[in-house]
DNA sequence: GGTGTTCAGTGAAACGATTCAATGGCTGAT
DNA sequence: ATCAGCCATTGAATCGTTTCACTGAACACC
């Protein structure tokens, strides 16, 4: 094979070898100068040094992997890279990895089961240290695998199902709780819930704490509509808004909760394309408190998750994994409501069935 | 070393040579199995494939690259992650990627020289395939050793300088330009440049286009005012924001052109936040058209790039790098102004010095 | 002078895959 | 019967690093 390189790439890449070669030592004091260095002589050192620049020498990773047997590495998959609540998510982990001297290998699955198998197959050929992951629905059994193999792996913003394995998440039951009493308590009487049809366990227990609200508050759900667009982005809440825009007035609700900030995003979007005013004939709640919240058309309110946070946590425990006396812990953070224009209607407006 | 391992986790990782005893055959045939399988006996074939379903073997990536001398992972450094641009831009990447059977390495330099150079340490120790890179301000001399290292480098949104490498790019200056020119022509004469002060030539080319649009209509600049907050951040934009409003309205721009939307979506946030009327008392125009702009509290005219599109294209170069007949191209794309809300003031009240 | 202890430095033996020249068995042509 | 040609298969050599048992040299101590 050896595909003919142009001439100026000949020197490719120097080995520990060469530097050994040229500094007139052998390959392990060039090793050591890598990995010990205050365990060889100042002149050695000081040649193989001098050396490694000319050389150019830049370490070959996999065979520092293969002989060592541990990688530099930890998986991150998370459902979609361009929702922000992930970014940030990953920007704590980053923080803590970097610290710690790992690389993360950032992997979108987009909720796809077949790309996040294919990403954890390949995070675990690269023998990653650990894999962080938010799971499509049905928790693959490839992460059964993972684990079976000695990979450790965390959870986020899902809640682990044993005590076998850590994750890192919010009480969405109480979140979705949060957005209803709010809502409950300031008179709405028909409320919508847009949630997903992926079957992922976070949006069914914000679900799960609308209905519980609801139930207590009204002593009957017969006005709590659902929808469920196949996946939360912007784009499909528009969707959603719209058939609730198509709703006859009588039946149609005055109040939306979303499973995630983009969702109410879209509906917002669509509403106030329709004349629809908000908070005033629709108010809206979101989830997830993302940047982007505060800053919409009307400003979301929107239940918060201590993201960034959530992102380091999960590091952290991967990380402690690593140590013998590791328990597997399942951190379950608070969300709080942050109450913004969006559901800050007019009592009386948003009251019963439109007074009259 | 060796630690000692927990018993559930004996059985670490198969290798091919445990494969191989198990189904009775060679090394060799393993390996063919793995990379050609139509090369091998079909009752071999079986039962190799059947021994590393028992043994849950995993190939080990690190041996197969240092023995291949290819790795199939290429590198993407942005400047922001949380910059919904770049991940836009990501996605695009991811799919060419995916499709050439590449993982990416998304690395965030956070627009920080040291962070930047740490990640292209990394991404050459690991011998990726190629990097793409939006670098930071001075073209880190990294960059022009991992090329000399024969490492391919492809710059994103940002212009090559020589014609010894790819870039994909957008003409900034006449971005710059159209913004400049559309809030002129609606009557502004007083606007306010809301940059950074990190020295990127993307953001310098951005104000270049506007001085030369203002120069050209309005025979002297004295009226364009030059903001350069340090990151380019929704807060920063808010900090700009508050100086703006804090100048004597008969100094105080009418307009603001924002070196990108993070920066934009903040200054209205926080003109908002002291009753400056968006677009009345102040146009805002922004930079990329990321999503959120539309969804803005007043949505937010902005100059448009294609960046999923910049993403695949990149990576489609990077790819073809490889090939013997690469010839570098320097992609520039001709950005387009969307007109939102947030420049429409009505023409009495913008146009020039409060008319009494 | 012998003995013991440090300290630097050495180099062979892994790690787990891929590659490639060599082997052996078979088919069909001569 | 022989041989060329083909195919599936083999296994040793190799990639670049780390590790570790070992060698000398220097020094201190009795």
């Amino acid at each position: 094979m050896n595909r003919p390189r142009r001439p100026e790439e000949t020197a490719l890449s120097a080995s520990i070898r060469d530097v050994a070669r040229r500094a007139g030592v052998s390959l392990g004091t060039v090793s050591n100068v890598l990995n010990r260095p205050d365990q060889v002589g100042a002149d050695s050192r000081e040649r193989v040094l001098a050396a490694i620049a000319e050389l150019r020498f830049v370490r070959n990773e996999s065979a520092r992997q293969l002989r060592a047997g541990t990688s530099r590495t930890l998986g991150l998959v998370v459902l979609d890279i361009a929702n922000p609540f992930f970014t940030d998510v990953a920007r704590g982990v980053e923080d803590v990895a970097n610290d710690a001297g790992l690389a993360v290998i950032l992997c979108n699955s987009d909720d796809r089961p077949t790309k996040e198998s294919a990403y954890l197959d390949l995070l675990a050929e690269q023998r990653v240290q650990g894999v962080l992951i938010t799971p499509t629905a049905d928790l693959s059994t490839h992460l059964e695998s993972l684990r079976r193999r000695g990979i450790p792996v965390v959870l986020v913003d899902r809640r682990a199902t044993g005590p076998g394995q850590c994750s890192v998440a919010v009480d969405d039951v109480l979140g979705g709780r949060l957005a209803a009493d709010h809502l409950i308590q300031r008179g709405h009487r028909r409320i919508a819930f847009v949630g997903g049809s992926s079957g992922l366990p976070q949006i069914q227990e914000r679900y799960t704490g609308v209905v519980a609200a609801v139930r207590e508050q009204w002593g009957a759900e017969e006005s709590l509509t659902v929808f469920a667009p196949e996946v939360l982005t912007v784009a499909t809440g528009r969707e959603a808004a719209a058939q609730i825009i198509g709703m006859p007035a009588a039946v149609r609700p005055t109040a939306v909760i979303c499973a995630n900030d983009l969702l109410a995003l879209g509906v917002l979007q669509e509403m106030t394309r329709h004349g629809v005013r908000v908070p005033d004939e629709c108010s809206i709640v979101g989830y997830d408190d993302i940047d982007f919240a505060a800053a919409a058309a009307v400003p979301l309110t929107s239940v918060r998750k201590p993201r960034q946070e959530m992102g380091r946590r999960a590091a952290q425990l991967l990380l402690d994994e690593a140590s013998d006396e590791h328990v597997h812990e399942q951190i379950v953070y608070e969300p709080v409501l942050v109450v913004r224009e969006s559901s800050m209607a007019r009592r009386s407006t948003a009251r019963g069935e439109r007074t009259a």
